[in-house]
RNA sequence: GGGCGAAUAGCUCAGUUGGUCAGAGCGCCUGCCUUACACGCAGGAUGUCGGGGGUUCGAGCCCCUCUUCGCCCACCA
């Protein structure tokens, strides 16, 4: 792999190749034995259906970024990839497609129906991976885990017997979320609230002696059709002398009780509440307290059921609201319709609104699990970054309630209990087993599994240990539990984050991971989360293929900072992409360009003569310094987006911009030292590639295996992470040769103002010089011969003729004769005006300074910088001046 | 209803403990195809740092308030 770069830079050309050989050489493969202090990731599963999009391209990348650096540092760096299962998601996917077929899943039935899943699954799930690795992820592909894969399996079943043992999972009738589209429960978290304008119907109910009535006030008018009797606040008055009297229902032929409970706020619609025990958490709790019947109104499709009068049954639950709207105002009994906001809640999976349904499910007591994982968090064995996503953390914790575990799907982990039906001729036993059953253990007699399937989460929670061999106490688990650090998106904290956490403290007695790097969200320039529905999204495979994987990368680093989002342009895709496809761009020609010019006799820099460096080759090699400690401290503290732009800086303006044009005639033979110069050259730019590799490893790659001191067949991926003392610290060559791009800036400021033509030479004038730009002039004065096209140079006073004059921050006052270029009254007019904006600043300063509260209390060194200032732009104004005078007085000779 | 966050150049955003902090990238303007790169080079313009008050010798940076967005949580039917 050492053919010369392509003139072109064409991705696609090299990166494809480096993964497959980055793969062959099992560069990421991670053995428990590996040596190095563990750092381990878990990628967030994606689901096993998934299409890369947007969000997958940031996380992994971020994640890859990550790893690599830590790879580098010498770690025993394992990023453990897989999928998820994702029981509804995939579940809904495979109905879509029987649904084409005119069938649904009860046609085919359970056991066809999961085999059609897992057919599914091999033959398109898990495409995604291969997706990913067009991104140039690192992780250990051979620990690639599915979530319903026998050893994870076996692992929820563990986990799931374990904690029915310790009494922290139990089944019971309550009212869950009910999705009637998915036709399953769903945990509180997999409900999506969302604010909406709703009315508000207040109905008359009648009491049932014909002495007066009472008005209720509902959102939802067809669920009392399933009423049971209606709740006000014990110290109502108004109501005070209607309790434990009878209601009759209308349009039904039921007479119910007015109860009191506390749960009923008077201030609110009528004061009055109907009670709908199997239709409402709240009511479903009044009806317990006073022991009212339960009516059951709805079938699971959300229509209305047999137990309601036959002209509603049938009905869509929203047909039936209608209808009972329509007779209550029939009736009379409409008192009125007011609009009313509020949250309406929906199914995370297909948006459908969600039914409060009373229903038999498996639940996980949290409390228990939830206090570790507070405390963790409290004693700051946890960090979140950003850090306030800590607190969200906790007020979930605290607010925690059960987890509703059971779903009524076919695709997923059957729950591994086992009923011994009475009605069978069985004992009625129940048992939760870790192996299937044929048979009770109790009577020996027939048994049946439960129907249902477990939460999607219920497996991925376990990840941070199962993945690695849990329940057998595996040399991976010893090796590489707990993590390092969990890199994810906000959104699935609680679904996710949080429930890894509360189980890795409960099964492994440790925080699953330290950090938790929480980041943003892709978006559109309207701010809107990218989506298939919107067609806002961006594709990062057609992104790849247009401007590569590495250009992808480090624009989505560059525009992430820690704690916000990324805006993107999916309708300019040039544009959006542009940092990266530009960056990308540039190196591959800062690579055709110097390689071109090193070979395989190229000195090391240790084998330069410290005498033979000149002073742009100590700052090129002190800005390297530099940016190895920036771009260090950035990345340890995830800033990855300032690490990435230090690099850029560094790789770009620094060595492209100034050192590489300042080489140029040692490299092309025509000034001595051509050799020191490829030295130093070759050192920097390693050490630059290496600090840049995380972000963009391909291209990375590909330069750095054309380095001359590269070992064959090696790659930078493994290389050791550049340290302090690999260039070398040198403050009076930042300030030397900052002093000579201070100079050049000023003659190409001068020549552009005047117009002065491109390879028109000028001369030069120094006057004042400061001592640096005296000692700087000394050994680069080529340099700004060349750079700023200057023909004769001189130190001292200025020459005779109109000239073009601009005074540095040092004082040094930077003058080019410019003859009939210049309009002396302009030029006079511009250098008074800067000097009267330097006076207006001083006399300002001098206030300061004069104040005697500033001058007492604010710190010496304030005080003695801020005099420093007034005194360099005293001198300037004065040296502005001066050269006005003196340009005046030239002309007139 | 509660909690949190954000408002800085035309756009997307940096600005970490108050004293060169008014910055970057993209876009824009001017001049250049200078034998690595026009996805480039050189130069340049642009901001009462959301409004108002306050603390301080000194405030994008701290406090209060208002306005506008965004996110999370929530059993007032």
């Amino acid at each position: 792999m050492t053919e010369p770069l392509a003139p072109q830079y064409d991705p696609a050309a090299i990166e494809a190749p480096l993964y497959a050989r980055w793969q062959a050489q099992q560069l990421y493969r991670v053995p428990a034995d590996h040596p190095g202090e563990p750092y381990v990731v878990q990628m967030p599963p994606p689901n096993v259906t998934a299409v890369l999009h947007a969000g997958h391209g940031l996380n992994n990348t971020l994640q890859d970024v990550i790893i690599r650096f830590e790879r580098m540092r010498g770690k025993r760096a394992l990023w453990v990839p897989g999928t998820d299962h994702a029981g509804i998601a995939t579940q809904n996917v495979v109905e879509k497609l029987l649904a084409k077929e005119g069938l649904t899943r009860f046609d085919i039935g359970r056991e066809a129906f999961v085999e059609r899943v897992w057919a599914f699954v091999h033959e398109t799930g898990g495409s995604i991976l291969k997706q990913l690795e067009a991104l140039g992820t690192s992780c250990d592909w051979e620990r690639t885990y599915f979530t319903l894969d026998a050893d994870l399996s076996r692992a929820v079943r563990e986990v799931f017997v374990t904690l029915h043992e310790e009494g922290l999972i139990y089944r019971g009738k309550y009212i869950i979320n009910w999705c009637p589209r998915c036709l399953t429960a769903l945990s509180n978290e997999e409900v999506e609230k969302e604010e909406a304008d709703g009315r508000i119907w207040h109905l008359n109910y009648p009491l049932a002696d014909g002495s007066g009535h009472l008005v209720v006030a509902t959102t939802r008018p067809e669920t009392m059709l399933g009423d049971s009797g209606v709740a006000v606040h014990p110290a109502d008055p108004r109501y005070a002398h209607l309790i434990g009297r009878m209601l009759t229902l209308p349009l039904t032929d039921r007479t119910i009780p007015i109860v009191a409970d506390d749960a009923v706020e008077a201030d609110f619609g009528s004061g009055a509440v109907k009670v709908t025990p199997a239709h409402d958490p709240t009511d479903f709790e009044i009806g317990r307290r006073h022991d009212l019947a339960v009516f059951d109104v709805m079938t699971d499709d959300a229509r209305m059921n047999d137990t309601v009068p036959e002209r509603f049954r049938g009905l869509d639950r929203f047909e039936a609201r209608k209808r009972v709207v329509a007779e209550f105002e029939e009736l009379g009994l409409l008192v009125k319709v007011e609009t009313h906001r509020h949250a309406v809640g929906r199914c995370y999976r297909c948006d459908t609104v969600v039914e409060p349904k009373l229903s038999d499910q498996w639940f996980v007591r949290m409390q228990p699990l939830a206090e570790p994982a507070l405390a963790a968090y409290r004693d700051g064995r946890l960090r979140f970054l950003p850090e306030r996503q800590g607190d969200n953390y906790a007020m979930w914790l605290e607010n925690i309630r059960d987890w509703c575990i059971s779903r009524q799907l076919w695709w997923g982990h059957r729950i591994p209990v086992w009923y011994c039906d009475t009605e069978g001729g069985g004992c009625g036993r129940t048992s939760v087993s870790r192996t299937d059953l044929d048979a009770c253990p109790e009577c020996h007699g027939p048994v049946r599994q439960d129907e249902d399937v477990l939460d999607t989460w219920f497996s991925s929670w376990l990840v941070p240990f199962s993945s690695l061999g849990w329940p057998e106490e595996t040399a991976d688990l010893k090796a590489f539990y707990p993590g390092a650090t969990l890199v994810t998106a906000p959104e699935i904290l609680f679904f996710w984050v949080a429930r890894m956490i509360m189980a890795g403290l409960h099964f492994r007695g440790e925080v699953p991971f330290r950090t938790i790097y929480l980041h943003g969200t892709v978006r559109d320039t309207q701010h809107r989360k990218m989506s298939k529905s919107l067609g806002n999204g961006i594709d990062p495979l057609e992104v790849i293929d247009r401007y590569g994987a590495d250009a992808l990368r480090y624009t989505l680093v560059s525009g992430m900072a820690v704690g916000t989002d990324v805006i993107l342009d999916p309708a300019d895709l040039d544009a959006s992409f542009a940092p990266g496809r530009n960056f990308a761009n540039k190196l591959w020609n800062i690579g055709r360009f110097l390689l071109g010019h090193l070979g395989p006799d190229t000195p090391k820099l240790a084998d330069v003569a410290e005498a033979d460096l000149t002073l742009a080759d100590r700052w090129i090699l002190a800005r390297a310094e530099a940016t190895v400690v920036e771009v260090t401290g950035q990345y340890g503290k995830f800033r990855l987006n300032d690490g990435a732009a230090a690099v850029y800086h560094f790789l770009w303006s620094d060595l492209a911009d100034w050192y590489l044009e300042q080489i140029k005639p040692r490299l092309y033979g025509t000034q001595p030292g051509g050799e020191t110069a490829k030295a130093v050259a070759a050192h920097v730019l390693d050490l630059g590639l290496r600090l840049l590799h995380p972000v963009m490893p391909f291209i990375t790659e590909t330069l750095w295996q054309r380095l001359p001191h590269s070992p064959a067949d090696d790659s930078i991926s493994v290389q050791q992470w550049p340290v302090p003392g690999d260039a070398r610290a040198d403050a009076q060559a930042l300030a030397e040769f900052g002093a000579i791009q201070e100079v050049i800036g000023a003659i190409r400021a001068l020549r552009a103002e005047y117009a002065v033509a491109p390879g028109q030479r000028v001369n030069l004038t120094l006057a004042d010089a400061s001592p640096v730009v005296q000692r700087a002039i000394a050994v680069e004065e080529e340099t700004v011969r060349r750079l700023a096209k200057v023909d004769n140079l001189q130190l001292g006073a200025a020459p005779a003729g109109a000239s073009g004059t601009v005074v540095l921050d040092d004082g040094t006052v930077v003058i080019v004769p410019l003859g009939d270029l210049v309009d002396i009254d302009k030029e006079c007019a511009r250098l008074g005006g800067e000097a009267t904006k330097l006076e207006g600043l001083v006399r300002s300063q001098e206030a300061r300074l004069a104040n005697p509260q500033f001058v007492d209390r604010a710190p010496p060194a304030v005080v003695a910088k801020e005099r420093e200032k007034a005194a360099a732009w005293a001198a300037q104004a004065i040296a502005l001046r001066e050269q006005c005078r003196a340009l005046r007085c030239r002309d007139q000779n």
